[in-house]
RNA sequence: GGAGCUAUGGCACAAUCCGGUACUGCAACGGACUCGAAAUCCGUCGAGCCGCUUUUGGCGGUGUGCGGGUUCGAAUCCCGCUAGCUCCUCCA
């Protein structure tokens, strides 16, 4: 949600930033109209109602002394109908206020650069591990033997889409033996390098309310995309962001403990609407989904630099796994809805030659703050909304993917990273396992 | 899932039956006393939200868990909901 003084303040400013994020001026004409229409009802509104304190206050005075106030209570009637009238039309207009005001997405900061698609990204960086071009696979030309990791996946008997697809639906799968190990063993691992960077680690409810799912800025606009529990208000989560970032919901924060940074595995949730016949095969694009997710709370002016070292957080799990990335900047008509600036870690995926999603840190800066209410107490002991930023670190289902490209050997086995074999109780190699 | 009870400032509580300025204490803040502190005394104290404004402030509105209704006027009466507690039932 954007602040509506400023909205007020800065009509042209605003018109821009609005356009560079494919926002209609339109939207913000009607807003504002609809705001100035609200804000006389209030007055009018208001005028009345402060005679009609003053006059109660007669009346009951009146009949305390056992005086006749008939007249009075006859003119306040007729008063009382007005503001009858005029609040109902308050009303009105506050929820179309409201309404359109939910739909607008955040500003973008000044340094995000403008496009209307991710033809625009700016890449930040690149990283691989240093021995990277001694692996099998890493020559200049993808060798032959190279499956993608679906299909190695398969092959080894770790991956079964098929029963997923059975028991489930389509984008649904089952991990089977070390494939479930070696899953369970790169979340564990994150979470554990996470609770080192001085996240506190929570499990979280995978099931969250409609004000929660407002609170982050996936309602009301992006209803479609979400896992609704038939009947209910209450939807499966898209990401641990939500509940990790309404846990605060309507709180003031002690100023001396921000920046709060909180880091949660969760099963993630999503449709995948407008997605249809878009990477069908593998664990890239699934309507569940294992996550490990990092969320902070600061102050505005530390924002910033806590999106650096929360992108440096996600880029340091992709470094002790030893599997090549680079960072990019969005761009405007590429970011998230609540987001201002964002950051993407993508993974290198050498079975198609190409970086593949697998981490999005954003800063929304007092975007979702202001939705859900979460403030402290600044030096003058005045009230501020905090800044939230969240980011994924990592998407595990990805990561594994990653690994059984990034790790293949030519024999179709695949070598654990050297950081995981601790939580595989040694295991050094993924080689086919029968299973039933 | 069933029954009963409860919800009022940062905390504890009163007013609810029978509608009319939301009581008091603690905490907090300011001051006196003191070298300083404690104790004591005096004073201030409804957070948040909204609107107007001559904007370190002032005025008004709202605000007794949430949403409606009745009324000139609702903490109080009526309806709906949510959360917590107790008991029953069920359960990993």
């Amino acid at each position: 949600m954007l602040d509506m003084k400023y909205l007020r303040k800065n009509v042209t400013e605003v018109t821009q930033k609005l356009q560079d994020r494919g926002v209609s001026p339109d939207n913000l004409i009607e807003l504002l109209n609809l705001d100035q229409e609200r804000r006389d009802t209030i007055q009018k509104v208001e005028n009345l109602k402060a005679d009609r304190n003053i006059e109660s206050d007669k009346i009951a005075y009146a009949k305390r002394n056992q005086e006749d106030a008939s007249q009075s209570i006859l003119a306040m009637q007729r008063v009382s109908q007005e503001i009858k009238k005029l609040d109902a039309r308050q009303l009105e207009l506050n929820d179309q206020v409201q309404n359109l005001a939910a739909h607008l997405p955040n500003l973008a900061a000044s340094e995000v650069p403008v496009g209307v698609d991710e033809s625009a990204n700016i890449e930040q960086r690149v990283w691989e591990p240093t021995d990277y071009q001694k692996r099998p696979h890493a020559l200049l030309e993808t060798p032959e033997w190279l499956k993608a990791h679906y299909e190695v996946g398969e092959a080894l008997g770790i991956l079964d889409f098929e029963r997923g697809a059975k028991v489930s639906g389509a984008r649904f799968l089952y991990y089977v033996g070390d494939g479930a190990r070696l899953e369970r063993a790169v979340y564990n691992f994150m979470l554990d390098e996470h609770r080192k960077e001085g996240y506190t680690e929570m499990i979280t409810p995978i099931v969250v309310n409609d004000a929660a799912m407002f609170g982050t800025g996936q309602y009301p606009k992006f209803q479609d995309d979400a896992y609704r529990v038939s009947g209910l208000a209450q939807t499966y989560i898209p990401t641990a962001e939500v509940p990790l970032t309404n846990y605060y919901s309507g709180e003031t924060l002690p100023a001396d403990d921000l920046p709060i940074k909180f880091t949660a595995l969760s099963p993630s949730f999503r449709k995948e609407a407008g997605a249809a016949g878009k990477d069908t095969r593998g664990l890239i694009r699934l309507h569940q989904f294992n996550k490990v997710e990092m969320v902070k709370f600061t102050k505005p002016d530390q924002s910033y630099a806590e999106l650096e070292s929360m992108t440096a957080n996600a880029e340091s799990i992709l470094q002790k796994l030893g599997l090549p990335y680079h960072v990019i900047m969005l761009s405007t008509g590429d970011m998230g809805f609540s987001a201002a600036k964002t950051y993407d870690i993508e993974v290198w995926m050498p079975q198609q030659s190409l970086y593949r999603e697998i981490s999005s840190v954003s800063n929304t800066e007092a975007f979702q703050a202001r939705r859900m209410h979460i403030t402290y107490r600044d030096e003058d002991n005045k009230l501020q909304l905090v800044h939230t930023l969240n980011g994924s670190g990592l998407a595990v289902g990805r990561t594994v993917a990653a690994i059984l490209e990034n790790y293949q050997n030519e024999d179709g086995s695949i070598t654990i990273p050297e950081i995981l074999r601790s939580y595989m109780g040694g295991q050094e190699k993924l080689v086919a396992t029968p299973h039933y």
